[in-house]
DNA sequence: CAGGCCACTTAGGACTTGTTTC
DNA sequence: GAAACAAGTCCTAAGTGGCCTG
């Protein structure tokens, strides 16, 4: 069963799984990977994957008989693995064979105008290729706009924004749902309600008085990051706090008091023993070799195996504190937010140019059990309680330098201004870098965030020669600039992510586009009454399984076959062929151009034409938003962002559709009421009765109104059901298509961003006119 | 180039808070 | 006022891609 209305998008961005399987995800599926191989790049033992592994819900258990068929697979795949190294063959035999044949003159798939798709239904792509107003809006170019609109719309002193809150104001008498007044005691007097609001209305002008509106002033030079950067440090996680006298750890049936250090590893692991993780064998191997690191010598010698291990006690300690979080009053948890706020307060704010800003992650990692991803080869592993000795502090030379915790030293304090982070430290798992940055509203991630848009407006410039030239390299004599090529098409056509190589051992076995194996693909010269589908299943970036069937050009198809030849299942598609590579290409092309480029250009130009296709000025407002939504989970399908369907969408399913029905049972009722009422008018016309009449004709409209918003909610809903919005929303849609899409059909902005999103993306809401084009 | 390191964006799930409904 | 549900926030893993060195 399709998850989306395929039809409302254009064929040539959605090609999900018509079988119907796709899109399932597989972060957990099982099958154990071959042995380590040491530490080399890119060549991993392989699983089955493509060989029609059922999604996690329906994926029997393997049998013995089939790891043992797998582990030969494997050794096999191994002995055939050669090294990749980026080669410049000449394709001399499959050469003349390809362009010999007739077939790709007359491939009906493939159009001479270069709309790669469209012709499916012989529906032609509209792609806007004469070039937009201004690709770049330079901070003048705002302020001059600005400054027109605002003698235009003659408005206050205060610009524009005071006009938008007034507008709103009388368009919408409701206030936002967060300023209701809590369905308190007594009911507050209107009086009360409308100065509550004014206060709000206050509130929310001072604060945009306070904004920094960074997006108008002058850039820095290249590289420069800030001036002044001024920060309290980050904010550790409390000690360990050893268990009580009563809470024991039992091994082989007997109590054992742990060492402090060993006991705090143990208590991570019982925390988690109602989590899958706790059963998988990678997870209790690695935990236990971690664990016995932190134990003393006797502790050592005496507990040999986990399955020994009785965590009971200290697994139920840890459910009645969770309990008893729950079960706290209201005041004690005023309490607590309190003492959190006053945290964050302290340490969740940095000065940058003199500029308060908020710290995204001001909060030190707690120490833990590794939970990776997928089937992540170090889950388990003790992540190691950081020190003050461990943190790299960046601040400004002349700011106040953080103070270390009392007793302790920072690991080093540097002054930086080239990089935009406040602190860092190596984590003891991977061994990768971590760092404290700033928030997503704030101007270094704005800016950034403004300059990706831009870039991927740029390339809208040049993506049709780009398109071009890629088909035409699809008949090149050099297998690179072929599988190259073959390559972009996949990351423009499907957007798929880059897919840089990975350390094997090191991380859960995931690909991209050039690191595609294989058996990640099948090709299909028929399938579905479709010619040359190429059918992808892989696990992708966090493990989320992509499974696509898709129609490709002859040529493409026809390569494909060229670049599997003579390859085992675990060998890479695209041997001559890695990111690097590909992005240097790219670069050439225009600057700034890379493979993710492609991912925001296809993401933000579907939102803006699904947009157009799919919303209608004369639709009421919750229509619209169904059509945004809809626009919007088109390219979420494109990028593939899924999540685990809600543990209870069943249920709420079902309590919307009892709600549904009732509502029809109403609205039925109340139309054959005003049936029985109009009749009695005829009879005898009087005031009174006409009054009766005009109140069921309410109660009628109000009903089906009611319905109707259920109804799309229920559609909504149940499109979204294993779809995730937010990623695409947050990461790859241009704000500013939003923003001007909510203008043109005068849907309030708070309908479509909430108060976090408006503040990432002020940049783009205080910019954007009615105009704005992608 | 390869390979490592570094900085930064993108990602889904867990957890928390707010709202609605009974 | 509690339960159910939705929305919002937090958390940190997992990507991309630049740069440097040899």
């Amino acid at each position: 069963m399709l998850r989306f209305s395929h039809s409302q998008v254009r064929e040539r961005w959605l090609f999900v799984g018509v079988s119907g399987s796709g899109g399932n995800k597989l972060s957990e599926m099982g099958g154990e990977k071959g042995g380590k191989n040491g530490k080399t790049k890119r060549k991993r033992p392989s699983k089955e994957l493509s060989s029609g592994d059922a999604p996690r819900s329906k994926k029997p258990e393997k049998d013995e008989d089939e790891a043992v068929k797998m582990s030969e697979k494997d050794q096999k795949r191994k002995a055939s693995r050669k090294v990749k190294t980026v080669k410049t063959e000449t394709l001399e035999s499959e050469m003349e064979d390809f362009v010999s044949t007739p077939g790709h003159v007359t491939v009906k798939a493939e159009p001479d105008d270069g709309d790669f798709v469209a012709e499916k239904k012989g529906k032609k792509r509209v792609r806007e290729s004469e070039p937009t107003e201004a690709t770049a809006c330079s901070t003048s170019t705002v302020k001059k706009r600005k400054k027109m609109k605002e003698e235009k719309e003659e408005v206050e002193a205060e610009g524009q924004r005071n006009e938008k809150k007034k507008k709103k104001r009388i368009k919408e008498p409701k206030p936002e749902k967060s300023e209701q007044p809590v369905s308190s005691k007594r009911k507050k007097t209107k009086e009360e309600i409308e100065a509550a609001k004014l206060l709000k209305i206050k509130m929310k002008e001072e604060e945009e008085k306070q904004r920094w509106r960074w997006w108008e002033e002058e850039k820095y030079e290249d590289g420069v990051k800030w001036k002044f950067l001024e920060h309290k440090g980050p904010y550790f996680p409390p000690e360990y706090l050893p268990l009580p006298d009563n809470v024991k750890f039992y091994y082989n049936g007997e109590a054992v008091q742990l060492s402090p250090a060993a006991e705090e590893a143990a208590l991570f692991f019982a925390q988690m023993l109602d989590h899958d993780y706790t059963t998988k064998d990678v997870f209790r191997n690695n935990f236990f070799k971690d664990w016995r690191k932190e134990m003393s010598l006797e502790e050592r010698m005496l507990i040999t195996d986990l399955n020994k291990c009785d965590f009971g006690e200290i697994f139920r300690m840890h459910q009645e504190r969770v309990q008893a979080r729950r079960n706290m009053s209201k005041e004690e948890k005023q309490v607590i937010k309190e003492a959190n706020q006053k945290i964050v307060e302290d340490y969740g704010f940095c000065l940058l140019d003199h500029h308060r800003e908020r710290i995204g992650n001001f909060k030190i990692e707690p120490p833990g059990l590794f939970r990776g991803r997928g089937d992540h080869p170090k889950q388990g592993m003790l992540k190691k309680r950081l020190q003050p000795e461990d943190i790299i502090i960046n601040c400004s030379k002349e700011s106040n330098i953080p103070q270390p915790p009392a007793g302790h030293k920072w690991k080093e304090v540097r002054h930086d201004n080239t990089v935009t982070w406040l602190a860092s430290w190596t984590e003891n798992v991977q061994g990768s870098c971590k760092y404290i940055m700033l928030n997503a509203n704030s101007k270094l991630k704005g800016e950034k965030d403004w300059e990706k848009y831009e870039v991927a407006r740029r390339l809208k410039g040049c993506v049709e020669q780009i398109r071009t030239q890629y088909k035409q390299d699809l008949k090149s004599k050099q297998m690179s600039i072929r599988q190259r090529a073959v390559a972009l098409y996949f990351i423009d056509k499907l957007a798929l992510r880059a897919g840089n190589e990975k350390e094997e051992g090191e991380t859960a076995d995931t690909v991209g586009c050039c690191s595609l194996r294989v058996e990640h693909i099948a090709l299909h010269p028929q399938l579905d009454g479709e010619q040359n589908v190429v059918e992808f299943d892989f696990l992708g970036k966090d493990c989320i399984r992509y499974y696509n069937k898709v129609p490709v050009t002859k040529r493409v198809f026809k390569n494909l076959k060229i670049f599997m030849n003579n390859k085992q299942g675990g060998d890479d598609l695209f041997d001559c062929l890695n990111t690097s590579v590909l992005n240097k290409y790219l670069t050439s092309l225009m600057a700034g151009l890379t493979a993710k480029v492609f991912r925001t250009y296809n993401a933000s130009i579907t939102l803006q034409e699904q947009l157009k296709e799919l919303s209608t000025m004369s639709d009421n407002v919750p229509e619209k938003l169904l059509s945004y939504n809809r626009a919007n989970r088109a390219v979420a399908v494109l990028c593939n962002h899924q999540r685990a369907p809600p543990k209870t969408f069943e249920q709420s399913m079902a309590n919307l559709q009892a709600k549904i029905d009732s509502r029809k049972e109403q609205l039925a009722l109340a139309k054959s009421e005003l049936k029985q009422a109009k009749k009695e008018l005829v009879s005898g016309s009087d005031s009174k009765l006409q009054a009766v009449v005009e109140k069921k004709k309410k109660t009628v409209q109000r009903c089906e109104e009611q319905l109707l918003r259920m109804e799309i909610q229920a559609t909504d809903r149940e499109e979204n059901k294993q779809i995730s919005l937010g990623t695409s929303k947050l990461n790859y849609l241009d704000p500013r298509i939003s923003v001007a899409w909510c203008k043109n059909m005068e849907v309030p902005l708070e309908k479509i961003y909430n108060k976090t999103q408006r503040d990432k993306f002020a940049w783009a809401v205080d910019m954007t006119e009615m105009d704005f084009f992608f």
